[in-house]
RNA sequence: GCUCCCUUCGUCUAGUGGUCCAGGACACCGCCCUCUCAAGGCGGGAACACGAGUUCGAACCUCGUAGGGAGCGCCA
């Protein structure tokens, strides 16, 4: 049988790294072991779902390349189905209807509460046999077993056993027509053929019932594995109000999507000491039935660590889309100024992100705007600035080919003719092409600025040496 | 309140009864390299929540305590 698994967001909001993470490990359960991966759109809740929070949540797994098989599927255009089942549930003697209001719903909860008892439904219509009447208030209960136990082998968390005292007849259809959660995953996890149900922790709760659910409908239950939370950098749970941001956002804040990926999958999974995996790596190496089962904060100097990581290795020709968006984002016109396959190379151990880059990368694209004081009084005001910069100025100028090979070797000649080493004239120069004493090595910045934009500034900051 | 789950350096983790006075990574500190900043190299401090038990032997097994989390919805 081949694997299936599925992720199944609600579309609420943005894809957050929780839910990333998620996807993730669904997605690379399926890929591991040669399998199918489901995407499924959870929205049944009319009052919160929204078109635009589909459309984030594919965005943000088409940035991060979680492509799936098969969908995506909505729930919303299988209520007929869903409705099918529930009949056959009740005509089985399987479920019933209740018609209790939402106010006596919530006074049975609270009185349990009172008692110091778990809230659940009394069962007042269970076995009542009242004959069906059109009621505002009608849903359909399913028929829990009283007695017995639960038991599943959670992949993640081991072993997990349940009473069946503990749970009660949870409402599958409500009064407007549309079915609860726990029943309408269960039905699309059956009709979809789903082998391998890869979830976060938040649902262990939810599984017995589920489970009893399957046996109702006497299909074959999945395995499950359950996901540990992440946590904020403050470990405290990552809401919308509270941390939680969109993926979108590291793209934005300069991360590449395989860093977030590779980031994502060490938390809570890991290979002995290996801490970059690429994506084939994760692929070749993932097994579920690793990952930790305790929850993870969330480092973001470490994602940043890794970032950068891959910044400094990978091929220049795959970061190069990259750049090119950050540097549009930043205001830079990439086709006017040096080569952003070179801007990489000077940049990529200077830089932990791509917005980084870009923002270190102004000084090449853009005239020079200002000089920073501490830097020109520091290097410009001192007596070898002058010289240094008239001989660096003369090789430059004398120079047949622009290459980043020749630029070294006329900086290094203008040092020797003055009789001064590097510092004495590398100095003066950064501040000269930068306005500023940080940049990369003095022969790249030099390059970078073209012939044209190097001897000009050079000349402008020998004005500024001597005035 | 009840049920379920979790607990190794600040953080992510390795570790599945002896090879662990606990290894790696991020972060931090120091040194080296050096045209600045980085990157890199070398070194340093830093953890088995606590208590009982099982065993010749426990980070690893059992039980309890403490702390944390999740759920108990006509949300997902």
């Amino acid at each position: 049988m081949t694997v299936r698994t599925r992720f199944a967001p609600s579309p609420t909001g943005f894809l957050h790294i929780g839910g990333a993470r998620t996807a993730l490990f669904c997605w690379l359960e399926a890929r591991q072991r040669g399998g199918e991966f489901i995407l499924r759109i959870e929205d049944t809740d009319r009052e919160r779902s929204t078109r635009e929070a589909v459309q984030a949540i594919l965005d943000g797994m088409s940035w991060l390349g979680l492509e799936h098989d098969e969908g995506p599927f909505y729930q919303t255009l299988r209520l007929d189905r869903y409705r099918q089942v529930a009949e056959d549930l009740l005509k089985a003697g399987k479920a019933y209807y209740a018609y209790e209001t939402k106010d006596e719903i919530e006074a049975m909860r609270a009185e349990a509460l009172a008692n110091k008892q778990k809230p659940r439904y009394n069962g007042y219509y269970r076995d009542r046999n009242e004959p069906f009447r059109d009621d505002p208030n009608r849903v359909i209960r399913f028929r829990n077993p009283e007695s017995g136990t639960v038991v599943f082998d959670d992949k993640v968390k081991g072993r997990i056993e349940w009473s069946n005292q503990e749970l009660d007849d949870l409402v599958i259809f409500r009064s407007d027509g549309f079915p609860t959660y726990n029943f309408a995953v269960v039905v699309d996890d059956i009709d979809m053929r789903i082998t391998d149900v890869v979830r976060g922790d938040d649902h262990v709760n939810n599984t017995p019932r589920q489970i009893n659910i399957y046996h109702a409908l006497g299909a074959q239950v999945p395995t499950f594995a359950h996901l540990p939370m992440i946590l904020g950098a403050d470990g405290q749970k990552l809401s919308k109000r509270h941390g939680a941001v969109s993926v979108m956002q590291y793209r934005d804040d300069g991360f590449l999507p395989h860093a977030v990926l590779n980031y994502l999958v060490r938390l809570g999974w890991s290979h002995g000491d290996q801490e970059i995996f690429s994506r084939a790596q994760m692929v070749e190496l993932f097994d579920v039935g690793h990952v930790n089962r305790a929850a993870a904060r969330f480092d973001t100097e470490k994602l940043t660590w890794l970032n950068q990581q891959y910044l400094k290795n990978d091929e220049p020709q795959d970061i190069l889309p990259h750049l090119l968006w950050h540097l549009r984002a930043a205001g830079l016109d990439p086709a006017h100024g040096p080569d952003p396959v070179d801007v990489i190379v000077a940049l990529r151990e200077r830089a932990t992100t791509l917005k980084d880059m870009a923002e270190k990368a102004r000084t090449w694209y853009e005239p020079l705007q200002a000089y920073d004081e501490a830097a020109v009084a520091k290097h410009l005001k001192t007596p070898t600035a002058i010289p240094a910069l008239q001989a660096v100025h003369a090789k430059l100028a004398d120079l047949r080919e622009w290459t980043p090979a020749n630029v070294h070797q006329a900086i290094a000649a203008a040092a020797e003719a003055i009789g001064e080493g590097m510092g004495k004239v590398a100095q003066p120069l950064r501040v000269a092409i930068t306005g500023t004493q940080v940049s990369p090595s003095i022969d790249h910045t030099v390059y970078l600025a073209g012939r044209e934009q190097a001897l000009g500034r050079i000349d402008a900051a020998i004005g500024k040496a001597g005035g």
